[in-house]
DNA sequence: TAGATCGGTACGCATGTGCTTATCGTGTGC
DNA sequence: GCACACGATAAGCACATGCGTACCGATCTA
């Protein structure tokens, strides 16, 4: 029995990753955000969240670093971060609308280099049923992967 | 003109190639491996390498740095590094026999593992245009990514 | 009411990695 | 032949990140 021709998924993946991670990265400060600060937004944009924990949680992030970047987005009037009235430990984030604007405006200028890219490199088929698989496994529960 | 409504590509991308990369992790060690041990076996598969400095550069890592790696690797007789006879300035990096055989037990269990893991959540065809598409965007350039 | 718990914040430690410099042996061009 | 360039290696600095601890204020519970 032959050794397998294809390259292992995650060697593909994680390069590719990367290096859309290093493309992206000059569009996000040209909308004067940090990959971090993006991950915020958008996870913001889905609709508010209760605790900061959550959040770091929600977005793999470490929540005693979140801080400042939190902090900082506040201080740009880009997220409003008030205490919840019920419970006035936990911190109820928000997108401000300048927020979601900001947000809007980065993920455009992401999303329209990446149409650009897979229009250049698939065919519209490939290109549809690529993002279809994709989304259908970036979903999955986490330890569907980890322990099958 | 609406939001985009799908993730970008990273964002689903970066945390599939984690938590594929997590997933892989204990099959590697099973078979004695770090994961930079592994991309350097998978490399030196292809063909033998004239230079760590090249190695290094094609599998990402700092040339300082996996010094160690290979070390240790020619100990446990998986590669072996001989100085050129023409400029013995630089090592032939290549496969032993024995390092063949780890590499190839260890890509079958991962290999084996990630076509389970499509086979349960994939389409036969969705699976085929899906390796085929990231084989695709895997093996561009570097620089068709980031200056387009 | 007192003690336990919880979210948020700050701080220190360890690690992994990149980047730089220095050294040594080897090669090459003047 | 000699100065310089190059590959491999070692050692140090810098930074990002993860993890644990400690503290504060607010809340819940016995």
């Amino acid at each position: 029995m032959p050794a397998t021709p294809r390259r292992d998924l995650a060697a593909m993946i994680v390069p590719l990753g990367r290096a859309l991670t290093a493309a992206e990265l000059p569009l996000l400060h040209d909308h004067g955000l940090t990959m971090w600060a993006y991950s915020v937004l958008l996870r913001l944009d889905d609709r508010p969240l209760r605790s900061q924990a959550a959040l770091a949680e929600a977005i793999g992030a470490d929540k005693t670093r979140i801080i400042d970047v939190l902090a900082d987005l506040e201080e740009r009037g880009l997220i409003s971060r008030t205490s919840d009235p019920a419970d006035r430990r936990v911190r109820l984030l928000a997108l401000t609308p300048e927020g979601h604007r900001v947000r809007t405006a980065a993920q455009s200028a992401i999303q329209s280099r990446e149409d650009r890219l897979l229009a250049r490199h698939l065919t519209p088929a490939q290109r549809t049923t690529f993002l279809e698989a994709l989304a259908t496994l970036s979903t999955l529960p986490p330890d569907t992967l980890t322990t099958p």
